[in-house]
DNA sequence: GCCAACGTTGGC
DNA sequence: GCCAACGTTGGC
């Protein structure tokens, strides 16, 4: 079997969050509406039933949420040919797909969600994708060091100080 | 709310 | 094929 193979999954939380996931039926749920080519070639290509990802939530509060896993690879995204979807593209069409989707199940919520401040203070993720400049990939390879790293420190007791104050 | 960086579109 | 204009993303 091919080695396991690892991901980052951007969200805007509004749009769909690591909660709406956590609330569906079986905690599965398509990851639809990608309109990317670079991202769509990843989600048709590359991304294989086993792999993990980390769930990102992009927004006001910008982290790492969580982890899914892929419990089916790519397949056609028909939310585009669905006239009254926000993500309608006429170019596509169920006899030549533009494109594609994968299914995702929830793995892990992460207690404290590991924020993007300190993401960028983790020496081992100095050449991380999601931290370069520019970058605004909604799907993207993660290496497996960086997915350790990530998910190590996630999982640190006391990860951050909760302020009780109120 | 601002704006830099991107990706896409469309005129030429 | 170039590139300006526009729309979008997403951090701050």
């Amino acid at each position: 079997m091919a080695p396991r193979q690892y991901w980052l999954l951007k969200s805007e939380p509004s749009e769909f969050s690591i909660d709406d996931l956590r609330a569906r039926p079986d905690q599965t749920e398509p990851w639809d509406g990608v309109r990317n080519y670079q991202a769509r070639n990843f989600l048709r290509d590359r991304i294989k039933a086993g792999d993990e990802a980390l769930f990102y939530h992009s927004g006001k509060e910008p982290a790492v949420v969580g982890i899914v896993t892929v419990v089916r690879p790519g397949y056609s995204d028909h939310t585009a040919w669905d006239p009254k979807s926000k993500h309608f593209d006429p170019r596509s069409t169920p006899e030549a797909p533009v494109w594609f989707m994968v299914d995702v199940r929830l793995n892990e919520v992460f207690e404290t969600p590991l924020t993007l401040t300190e993401l960028r203070k983790m020496p081992e993720l100095e050449s991380m994708m999601l931290l370069r400049k520019g970058v605004r990939l909604s799907v993207q390879p993660v290496s497996p060091e960086e997915f350790q790293a990530i998910v190590s420190r996630a999982r640190l007791p006391g990860l951050s100080i909760q302020d009780d104050s109120s």
